[in-house]
DNA sequence: GGATTATTGTTCGAATTTATTCGTTTTATA
DNA sequence: TATAAAACGAATAAATTCGAACAATAATCC
């Protein structure tokens, strides 16, 4: 005997809000309050809910990880259509390297269809997302897990990536400049980029467009040494001319 | 013997719908309540279809039951009571080494408020819950993820953790057999296992009541190897002897 | 055609679930 | 710290759902 509909219910809503008390459930699930609380109990006994005085809440939700929510979410859409792009142009069995990144995560749940795939990734979300296709093959870096977003960074997941060559390395960036250079925040996250695009015959981009004339810190690389760039808007004035310069392709998937 | 054309159409429906209650089905069907019952019943001992008081849902279309979560949920409420346990008995600020099993996802969700742990594991889910919690840190080992349960295993993963001393291993495992050996069903995670135990100056047991005179394949240890085990119920009959000869502790999370 | 088997409907007690009530615990406020 | 309000959990009663037993009907076999 599984769970009972309204008790996904609950769920489904406490993953939307983060938190909520047991009186909007109790309403939202038209149950008296005493309904919803044996219900949280259960939940929160198998550990799909942590409970606190007068709500819920969800258990891996602590402020840094809404905040991961919150970037999933955004432009949810053009992602969303960058993702069908990209795996339309990924063929069947061959092998990928994959970064970090929101936009890697929507590629992720786009390759779920295809089959005979050898993925190695840092992304504990990319890593899960694409375990759950049993027709492809997924390895995971090992080394330290970045709380925010569920990456592994550092020396220990650069050596391991060291080991392999694959056909197409796919990366998410977190900016690029008008003078063509690819940028992002974390330091060693940037360590792990440059090292899968070394060990890649190919290297694909997937940008949204809020990446462009967006500013971060750190140079991961040269748009010269992009291949293709998979994005869902035309991009802003200076970066045509730089990325035909180049010698970039560029998928548009528009909507 | 193959299916009745009325049972088809129930699992079209279930398809159709996400979840029905017995009593639309009893009406779209135009059977009674009782010949519902008993189609339902049916289906759902095949596993074409789970149910839950009322109604039935199709096993594929929820979150929920995906054939890892429903050993998570086996015996939920013991496994949450064990992980409670060894909450209480894990001090901060140490290092852990933490191995695949529902049980020890539990024990993850339980280390949640503890703060400067440094846990080092082979199970993404673990990794994932513990990373949400950022007064630790989480160190994941690198390898093929194996996709039914999101665990690492292979060489890859034995030879990362070789590369650590930490102060407690914690381990599940799948059966206890009355000759004291604790065994597991794939042979690889086995590997990693017994490294993990090698690789730690205490080794702690997690193994809810119905691991006892379970049988698997592959011999992980002998029960001598162990420090102490964290269980839900008194162990049955040859069990308590062994332990006290092996020099185990038993820490018991009753009711 | 008649006997046998399988399937469905009916009835009813048991089990499960929900709402209500009320005492206890927790939290907020003076 | 004392007090009031809110939330919690246990107990009980009502309603719902389940499953087993048995009768009625349909299908199958000789």
């Amino acid at each position: 005997m599984t769970h009972h509909p309204r008790q996904l219910r609950l769920l489904a809503l406490a993953q939307e809000q983060g938190t909520v008390t047991v009186e909007q459930l109790a309403h939202l699930l038209g149950v008296t309050l005493q309904t919803v609380r044996r219900d949280v109990q259960l939940l929160a006994e198998e550990g799909l809910l942590s409970r606190f005085h007068g709500g819920v809440r969800v258990p891996g939700s602590t402020v840094e990880n809404m905040a991961h929510q919150q970037r999933v979410n955004l432009n949810a859409a053009g992602k969303a259509r960058i993702a069908q792009a990209v795996a339309a142009a990924v063929p069947h069995n061959c092998s990928l390297l994959l970064n970090i990144g929101t936009t890697t995560e929507a590629v992720a749940q786009a390759l779920g269809q295809h089959t005979g795939l050898r993925v190695i990734t840092n992304n504990l979300n990319v890593a899960r997302i694409l375990s759950a296709n049993s027709k492809s093959e997924v390895i995971v870096a090992g080394g330290v897990v970045r709380s925010h977003d569920q990456g592994i960074v550092g020396e220990a997941a650069v050596d391991f990536i060291r080991q392999f060559k694959v056909d197409i390395a796919l990366i998410g960036i977190s900016g690029i400049e008008a003078d063509g250079t690819l940028r992002d925040f974390d330091y060693r996250e940037v360590k792990v980029s440059q090292t899968i695009m070394a060990h890649a015959r190919a290297v694909w981009l997937a940008a949204d467009s809020s990446k462009f004339n967006r500013h971060a810190m750190v140079e991961v690389a040269k748009l010269t040494q992009i291949d293709r760039l998979f994005t869902d808007l035309a991009p802003p004035d200076p970066f045509p001319a730089l990325l035909a310069e180049a010698g970039v392709r560029v998928d548009m998937a528009a909507a």
